[in-house]
RNA sequence: GGCCGUGUACCCAAGUGGCCUAAGGGGCUAGAUUGCAAAUCUGGUAUUUCGUGGGUUCAAAUCCCACCGCGGCCUCCA
């Protein structure tokens, strides 16, 4: 699913497009010795003919509880040569989605289509494969020993990168207990979308992330500092040309720190802080320099552009009545009658609304 | 039974042997500012303390052992 807090992925491959390289990886770990057809004609991967399985999860073939998954029956297991054998390759004619195959007409296994999307689009071996953690055994695992055996590769992924699962309010997210949440209701609340996605990417891949609505206002708040800063140095770019021999300011400094601790295990965190503390700083150096050293440190983060709550329709009835109420509450200052527009602003922060009187007039939103 | 990750202040979260009398953000708190707020700025906010109990070391949040908590997995859900 798209949503505005991210990116798309600029390939999107659809394993049911790639069916012939799947056939084709199977036969060849069959011709290899890596594979066999059981005797109710799936095809099974042979675990035993690969002594790197259990590698990147810690596996080991004798520790492993057969049938813990309680996914798999007794007659399945029955037919293959080890209880850790997986199917490649089931032949089903009744099956909703079926394709012609030299074992007949059936589907893959669910770990085939990624060695063959992988293959296809980066290459037989490639430099990073990412997941969530309940992936990291069986499917990885699978995937390391179909491409190695596959395509003769030493390793499948030069690097894993497994990301631990998202909590809520310190549990865990179920159906039956109704803690989550989708984007579009947060949208709906006046979250932006930078605030949800530095919520969601700011904790370390290796822990449970826990999201929280505090969480969000404290990421609102980073994110408005940075925004400031942004803005401060667009000002001043416009009234000052470009000065190369200036010494670096706060945040070319900060991007050098920033960048060390991304390529220190995807430390975001400390990364966080470094621009925290630039932020914190009096500006110096060159404005060229610094703002593109901002926009730098935000092509990580990209929040920047993303910090824009989604407005209430114009003729939505709530919005109405906030203005309705903030242009009454003007008009009762003007008076200088301070205890009709603070009553107002009370029935203004009863509906959510939370304002602030600038200069530039009085601005709200809704309160997260 | 086995494997993987994780446990730091009120909250989020860095730090993986000495520069830790533990970063950064939020919150709280005092001050500046404001009609009062909000926002903003400035200061304060973990002093044998880093899940618990042992151990190693001149030195441990950081290393070792055990235990406890939380999250994930054990091959036909993808």
């Amino acid at each position: 699913m798209a949503i505005e807090a991210e990116a798309d992925p600029s390939l999107m491959p659809r394993p049911t497009a790639c069916i012939p390289q799947m056939v084709a990886l199977i036969k060849r770990l069959v011709e290899r010795g890596h594979a066999y057809v059981a005797g109710d004609g799936v095809v099974y991967f042979d675990v035993r003919s690969f002594p790197a399985y259990g590698e990147l999860s810690g596996n080991t073939l004798d520790q492993l509880r057969e049938g813990e998954g309680g996914r798999i029956s007794a007659e399945h297991q029955a037919v293959k040569r080890h209880p850790a054998d997986f199917m490649l390759w089931k032949p089903d004619e009744h099956h909703i989605m079926k394709w012609p195959s030299p074992w007949g007409a059936g589907y893959p296994g669910w770990h085939l289509e990624c060695s063959a999307m992988a293959a296809m689009t980066l290459g037989e071996r490639i430099d990073l494969h990412s997941g969530g953690e309940d992936n990291i055994f069986p499917h990885h695992e699978c995937e390391i020993a179909q491409s190695c055996c596959g395509f003769g590769q030493p390793a499948f992924a030069n690097h894993w990168f497994h990301t631990r699962h998202l909590q809520v309010e310190g549990e865990k997210m179920s159906k039956s207990k109704g803690n989550f949440f989708t984007a579009r209701d947060l949208f709906a609340k006046g979250v932006t979308p930078a605030a949800l996605r530095l919520e969601l990417v700011r904790t370390h891949y290796r822990t449970n992330a826990n999201f929280t609505m505090q969480g969000l206002r404290d990421c609102q708040r980073m994110i408005d500092r940075w925004s400031r800063t942004q803005q401060a140095l667009d000002a001043a770019v416009g009234l000052r040309s470009a000065d190369p021999s200036a010494v670096p300011g706060p945040m070319a400094r900060a991007l050098e720190a920033f960048v060390d601790a991304l390529c220190d295990d995807l430390n975001l965190a400390r990364a966080i802080a470094a621009l925290n503390e630039a932020c914190g700083e009096e500006a110096s150096g060159c404005p060229h320099a610094e703002r593109a050293a901002l926009a730098r440190m935000d092509s990580v983060l990209a929040v920047l552009d993303r910090n824009v709550a989604h407005e209430a329709p114009t003729d939505d009835p709530f919005r109405a009545k906030v203005e309705s109420l903030i242009a009454q509450r003007l008009a009762a200052r003007a008076a200088k009658d301070w205890a009709a527009g603070d009553a107002i602003r009370a029935q203004l922060v009863e509906l959510g609304v939370t304002i602030k009187d600038g200069p530039q007039g009085t601005t709200w939103m809704r309160t997260v």
